[in-house]
DNA sequence: CCGTATCCAAGTTGATACTG
DNA sequence: CAGTATCAACTTGGATACGG
C-alpha cells in the first residue's frame, strides 16, 4: 500500500545502480530526454505559438515580447535539430522564414497538456495561500 | 485544418500581448509553473525515487549516485517548499530523516508518465540515426 | 527581415571540507 | 547520518551592435 501504480517506472534508471553511466552527454532516462527537449525558459512558449499553426520568425518574436532575437533563433535551431520544428526559408528579399511543428513536435501535445493541467491546479491551490 | 485541438491553450499567455507582466518572479503560465516545479537536473529523478515509497536521505543519495549531498538537500528543500514532498525528522542520534511524496506530489504522476512515454519514443527514434 | 557576433550578468551545478 | 559552508566551473539568458 506504500507503493503506487508503476505505470511510470523509468526502467533504464532502475538498473543503473553502480556507475551512473551516461553515454556521451545524452541521458538514458526518457523523462530527462523530454525535459531536455522542452526545457529552458522559452521552448514551451514557442511550442505554444506553433501549435496555432505555421508562423514567420517576426510573428513569433512579436507574440513573445520579452525574448531577444538571439534567444529565439537559438531555441528554434535547437528545436529544429531535435526534430520538433521545421524551418522553411524563402529565398527572397526581404528574407522570409517560416516555422512550423513537425509530426514529432505535434506529438508533444499530450505532454504539454498534462503539464498545463497540473500547473493550473498547482497555481490555483497556491494562489489562495499567503506567499 | 492547420489548427490543432486547442485542449492545450495557455490562456493567461494568449491575453498578454503588450506588457509581459509577470507577478513577482512567478510566471502566470501553467506549463511554465510545472516546469519550475519539476525542472532542473535532479528533480524528476528524485520524484522517481519517492514514487517507490518513503525513503531516507541516504537511501535516495545512494540510488542517485552522481548527485552531491548539497544538491540533494537543496532540491529536496525546494520540493518541500513547493509542497511536493514531505520531510519527517526523527529526533535521535544518529539523525534520521525520511522523505515522501505529498498528495500534491503524487498528482505529478500523469505528467511524468506523459513525459516518459514521449521520451521513450523520442529516444527510440533517434537511437537508429547517426548522431 | 532575419539573422550573427561579442561580451557579460546571473543562475546552476559540482568539489571539497567541515559539523552536531 | 544528514546536513552546511565555501569556492570554482559551467550553463543560461540577455544587451547591444552589426551584416546579408
Amino acid at each position: 500500500m506504500e507503493q503506487y501504480t508503476d505505470a511510470f517506472i523509468i526502467k533504464p534508471l532502475a538498473e543503473d545502480d553502480g556507475s551512473n553511466s551516461y553515454q556521451g552527454g545524452k541521458t538514458s532516462c526518457a523523462v530527462e530526454a523530454t525535459l531536455e527537449a522542452i526545457g529552458g525558459k522559452w521552448k514551451v512558449l514557442i511550442l505554444h505559438e506553433l501549435f496555432n499553426g505555421t508562423k514567420r520568425f517576426g510573428e513569433v518574436h512579436r507574440n513573445l515580447r520579452g525574448i531577444t532575437q538571439k534567444m529565439l533563433t537559438q531555441q528554434l535551431r535547437e528545436m529544429e535539430r531535435d526534430g520538433l520544428v521545421h524551418r522553411e526559408v524563402y529565398m527572397q528579399v526581404p528574407p522570409k522564414v517560416e516555422y512550423s511543428l513537425t509530426a514529432l513536435g505535434k506529438t508533444l501535445q499530450p505532454v504539454l497538456e498534462a503539464m498545463h493541467l497540473w500547473g493550473k491546479r498547482y497555481l490555483e491551490q497556491y494562489k489562495s495561500q499567503t506567499l
